[in-house]
RNA sequence: CGCGGCGUGGAGCAGCCCGGUCAGCUCGCCAGGCUCAUAACCUGGAGGUCGUAGGUUCAAAUCCUACCGCCGCAA
């Protein structure tokens, strides 16, 4: 059976090498996107792991790389690697029907979540921001339709509270490829491959996450905001503009945040800066969130690790000896000059 | 030639726009004191060619130029 891989980045690599040690030279092919420009500039710290180019090269795979792969170019490129199957992973692209006739057995895909909860570009991102303690990989059977094939294997994990969505997509990433192998191996046995279809009473959705998504929100409620700061890790990274009386202001990527068990005061604003009137903690940052769901609490926000544009990351007391809590400080969603 | 920010004692910053008592703040460090005790408090102290090299000026951290280094955005 000849197996071609398509993907990018550092989720689909575990797939793409378990699949290698398992299958060997049946994995004959490999399609991903154009390899762009890195560590050209300094300060690119996207994490790029090794390159699926590099791992197919090393594994003497051959590598095709077109701007897309719907295009007659790219559907050259697949037919003239004759594949049986499919394996489909973080791709980034939607493959049209023409992409998905060419292999004689069918297309996999390796999502990372429980399907049918989370389809779309960033179901990792989502299952944190909604508070699920669980989330897994799903291997789907692909379809025109967005992440709504049958599902042939699926696993779960725990999702652990400080888990950001770099993190918990290493550990998915992981079990994907374990799953994929699986799942390959189903079709390598010959029989036909049904799977299980989704319920359409519980899809959600999961669309992709831009870079101004990460602009935090401070009316929301304490726990919502803190899901969301481990969400945005390492993209796009939550981040607020902070205002200071007679300074511009400064955007700032947040972190790590943390509920602060304790009830805000009444007057302090969402978002409102504030030093522990007791001086308890004065090596913390805190800030005023918005009122809970019930409308009446509402808790601190604790932030513990931070960046402000052009400088390193720095914890809370560091950035505090240099820009400490003064009246009127408060962070928000817009830019003052 | 993609856009922008920053380099000030060990750490994080202020001061630069409007040159000259500006070398300052918070913390750390050292010594002493207080205390049963402390990461708390008080007193004192060490530590900086203000990234580097030039230029302007009576005078530059502060203005100009180049270079080096760090970072954010965009890809």
């Amino acid at each position: 059976m000849r197996i071609v891989m398509t993907g990018t980045g550092t989720f689909a690599e575990p797939t793409f090498e378990a699949l290698i040690s398992a299958f060997g030279g049946d994995v004959v092919g490999l399609v991903t996107q154009p390899e762009r420009d890195t560590g050209n500039k300094r300060g690119s710290t996207r994490q790029t792991g090794k390159g699926m180019a590099n791992i197919a090269r090393s594994a003497n795979v051959s590598v095709a790389q077109p701007e897309s792969i719907n295009t007659p170019e790219g559907l050259e490129l697949l037919r003239a690697m004759k594949p049986d199957l499919l394996v489909v992973a973080a791709y980034g692209q939607i493959l049209s029907k023409d992409v998905l006739s060419i292999p004689t057995r069918g297309t996999i895909n390796v999502h990372a979540s429980l399907l049918p909860k989370y389809r779309g570009a960033a179901p990792v991102a989502y299952a944190i921001l909604n508070g699920e303690t669980q989330t897994g990989v799903t291997i789907i059977k692909v379809t025109p339709g967005l992440d709504s094939g049958n599902m042939i294997l699926q696993e779960a994990i725990d999702i652990l509270p400080d888990d950001t969505t770099g993190s918990l997509e290493a550990r998915l990433a992981i079990l994907g490829a374990k799953l994929a192998v699986e799942a390959a191996r189903k079709y390598q046995s010959g029989g036909p491959v049904e799977g299980t279809k989704q319920d359409p009473a519980l899809v959600t959705k999961a669309p992709k996450i831009k870079k101004e998504f990460g602009l935090i929100d401070w009316t929301k409620p304490a726990d919502y905001i803190c899901r969301f700061v481990r969400a945005m890790q390492p993209w796009p990274t939550a981040y607020a503009f902070l205002h200071r009386p007679g300074k511009e202001s400064m955007r700032v990527i947040v972190n790590i945040a943390g509920e602060f068990p304790v009830k805000c005061n009444k007057e302090f604003q969402p978002g409102q800066v504030f030093a522990d009137p007791l001086g308890h903690f004065p090596k913390s940052l805190f800030v005023a969130a918005g009122y809970a769901d019930n409308g009446e609490t509402r808790w601190v926000i604790e932030i513990e690790e931070l960046q402000p544009a052009g400088k390193k990351k720095m914890t809370a007391e560091e950035f505090l000896r240099g820009y400490p809590v003064v009246e009127g400080m408060r962070f928000g969603p817009e830019v003052l000059s």
